[in-house]
This record gives C-alpha cells, sequence and structure tokens, in this order.
DNA sequence: CTTTGTGCAAATTCTTTGCACCAAA
DNA sequence: TTTGGTGCAAAGAATTTGCACAAAG
C-alpha cells in the first residue's frame, strides 16, 4: 500500500486512501480488471467505498497515464497498470484476458500516414485459451 | 437491394426485406455505423423497424462471418461488412472511425504460442485526424 | 400447420451526473 | 476556509429479454 502511494507520485495523482486501494489492488492484480471487479475485491475490506469513487478513480489514473483503458471487452471497461507496449488476448468462452509480451516492436509502430495523427496503438488477439481448450 | 439480398445468401443468410435492407446500408455506407445510426438511417424509409431487429440483424450477421463487430468504439459496438484483413484507426476528437488498408500482413499474423488458439486479429490506432487536426 | 422473423415494452446493465458532506492543505 | 475528494441516489444510455403477432415455407 505505501508502494502504491509512491508510485501514484510518479504520476502527480495525490494519494488518497482509496486512489492507493485501488492503485494497490491494479498493481497485486494483474487480471486487466473491470470497475465492478475492483469495486467487488475492496468493498469487504474497504465497506464505505463507492462504485462512483472507483469510476472516477480510474478515470484519473487514465488522464494521467497510470493506467491503460482496454476496449478489448465489449461488455466493460477494463484497465491495465501495464503501460508499456505490449498486446492482448481475449478468451471468447471464459472472458479472460491475457498480456502477450515480447512481440516485434515493428507491430507497435504507427504506419506512416498523412492523414491521421496517431498517438495509440492496440493490439488485441481473440480466440480460445489453454484451460477453455481443453473442454 | 437485390444486390444486399445476393450478397446475404453468400453467407447462408435469409434475405429478409429487413435484413436486406441493414446489409445495402452496410454495403453503401462503409461508415462503421452504430445500431444506432443504422435504425435512424432506415426508419424514415421503414417506419415499423424495430430497433430490436437491428440487433438481431446484426448478432446473426457477425454470427455468420457476414460483418466484423469492432470494439474500438467503447461506447457503442460498430459494425464493419469489410471482412478483409484491415486495420482502423479513432480520431478522438470527432470520433469518426476509418479504415487502413495495406498494411504489412506480418501485422495481422498471430504470433506463435502454445497457450492461446488466435483466431481473429484486430489492430486499432487512436489520434486526431486531418479535419480535426486544424483546429 | 410449423417454424422463423419481427416489434413492442419492460428489464437489465454499465456509466454518468448532481449534490451534499468530508478531508486535507 | 477553501479546494478537492468521496459517496449516495437518481438519471441516462446501450443492450437484452419476454412475449405476442406476422410472415414464409
Amino acid at each position: 500500500m505505501l508502494e502504491s502511494h509512491q508510485y501514484l507520485r510518479q504520476f502527480s495523482i495525490k494519494p488518497s486512501v482509496q486512489r492507493s486501494a485501488v492503485m494497490n489492488f491494479l498493481l497485486k492484480n494483474r487480471i486487466h480488471p473491470t470497475i465492478d471487479e475492483i469495486y467487488m475485491a475492496l468493498s469487504p475490506t474497504m465497506p464505505t467505498l463507492s462504485k462512483t469513487t472507483v469510476y472516477n478513480t480510474l478515470d484519473l489514473f487514465v488522464e494521467r497515464g497510470a493506467v491503460r483503458a482496454l476496449s478489448i471487452d465489449e461488455k466493460n471497461a477494463r484497465y491495465d497498470v501495464d503501460i508499456s507496449a505490449h498486446a492482448h488476448f481475449r478468451c471468447r468462452r471464459c472472458g479472460a484476458i491475457h498480456d502477450i509480451f515480447n512481440l516485434n516492436a515493428a507491430l507497435f509502430q504507427a504506419p506512416e500516414t498523412t492523414k491521421f495523427k496517431i498517438d495509440a496503438v492496440e493490439i488485441f488477439y481473440l480466440g480460445t485459451c489453454e484451460k477453455c481448450s481443453g473442454n
């Protein structure tokens, strides 16, 4: 939790109790959680926590570049504390989202075009994960 | 409209009046429309059309592989009749979505991994479009 | 007839907003 | 104190569901 506190400062985010708790959860649980998953995980130990605060907090984190919002899941927004260039895989059956690291850096380069100013690249893979394949 | 009729048959989709109208709209308007945009465009000439039918129709089209659902826009689902390998760009300001063709085919190759069975690749670029840059 | 498709209304889910209270500087 | 943060309840928007009627084979 103290680490989260310091971590937030790197992004010029004032660490409140709630913000540190959310960041701490993200740092310790690299599961690309939804708002609801974060809320459900924290509310037992933080009964007064409001879902609005979780929304506010993640909006702020995204704005400050501390986390990435993923649109890979059409149902809910998902959040990733790992802001390095990497891709994501979503299992169509269980819905789990996994990181894919060590891809060729060329994949994350924006194509040269005069029509758009590209500032971000998202790469998603869809399919079936190992666990779900065995069913 | 007759073309849409035939087009649907290629995907083993029974062409009802509504389905043909939706497919016709998609084929003639390559704007990656939302459900609501499709509904709004068609309802003037088809006043009894229901939004539920538009939802049903697009679910069917996606299931049969006639269109691709894009998750690039976190607000609404968007649909693309072009099922060839190409990427998408979304302007952060105006929200418009553009196709990006002629990218290196290697970009659309799934990485070799034993952990996942990858069946689809999505590449999204975000930034500012030419029109919005001039503001 | 029997199956499949359509359309309405209601329900659900996710997210945002308005506003009052609390906390920190 | 003044600003910023939090939390509740209500509102809003997108999508899904249940069910009755219509259309097609």
